[in-house]
DNA sequence: TTATTGTGGATATTTGATATCCATAAGGAT
DNA sequence: ATCCTTATGGATATCAAATATCCACAATAA
């Protein structure tokens, strides 16, 4: 049970979009430079944002993508579902039906409390990660990141968009 | 991401283990035929269960699987951590380290931002997890499950324990 | 003795994640 | 106009994990 690596790549690079300067881009080229990911592969990531309508990219050179939305409307469990999707964790194959003692009649059966129970673990994780906005993550990598690196950074998303 | 089917097969048949009256086993054969899954795959996930201690088997004819421990002691956490696993959906792959604007001797950081929200989202899961018991689960089964239907899983079971 | 059961290893099969490649259209620079 | 760069999306290869089956073995009750 585990996340793609997508996601990783996806909440960085979304990182990275939310301090970007106004009016600059960021080209797949230049994202998976700075992380050191496959281009080929991340691309399918930034595709993933970019219909979800997270990011926004254009094209020609001096193109790339941008936030298409303001930092605190982007939340966390935003871009963790537009790469991973929005499959519950727990996948219910209604086991129930080949009891052989339930009555053969009762077909639309509410879902039973095991699947209730998995499922509202599986909400209590999206709900937490709903309250994280880029934002929040913007602030709180600004007072722990050393200013000297963050610096470079911005010297170097400078050079790069 | 996806939790295993097995999951499910174990959730189930705790639930039946857990009605069982004192002193009473049901085998490997009799549960996978209640579910109508496979038995020597369901067998693998009764297995784990015994290896984390949640149900005990005896060998023979007349052997088979009960509870280990009393129902209000085993959490839907235990469960699914006995089957799954306990590694965390999101894993980090440390990409910050490609950074090219990272200075190279900050070594052993602090996890870094992204990796706590995650986990702080998969904790948040596990808490609702750990708090329902089997227990729980017998009184909501109880009461929402046809009385009918509750005397036919008995006699049922009372036939092959 | 015999039939039944859990345990655990080996292995096959299927699915999904990971990764690469290429054709295409669009935009900017010259 | 031409050329280079870019995002988009389809096709496909590669690899790991989930799913499933089979068998050898020891323990145990009848
Ligand atoms: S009993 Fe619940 S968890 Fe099990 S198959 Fe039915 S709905 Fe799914
Ligand atoms: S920045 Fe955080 S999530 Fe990303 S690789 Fe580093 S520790 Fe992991």
């Amino acid at each position: 049970m585990q996340l793609r690596n997508q996601v990783e790549w996806a909440l960085h690079c979304c990182g990275l979009l939310a301090g970007l300067p106004e009016g600059r881009r960021l080209s797949t080229k230049s994202l998976a430079d700075f992380h050191g990911v496959p281009k080929e592969y991340l691309s399918k990531a930034l595709q993933a944002l970019s219909t979800a309508g997270i990011v926004e990219g254009s094209l020609g050179p001096a193109g790339g993508y941008r936030l298409a939305k303001p930092p605190s409307a982007v939340s966390f469990l935003d871009i963790v579902e537009a790469v991973e999707g929005r499959r519950r964790t727990f996948a219910c194959t209604e086991i129930r039906r080949n009891n052989p003692c339930r009555a053969t009649d009762t077909c639309d059966m509410a879902p039973c409390t095991i699947a209730r129970v998995m499922w509202e673990a599986d909400e209590a994780w999206r709900e937490r990660l709903r309250a994280t906005t880029l934002a929040d993550l913007a602030a709180m990598l600004g007072a722990e990141i050393p200013a000297e690196t963050l610096r470079k950074v911005a010297a170097w998303v400078g050079a790069r968009s």
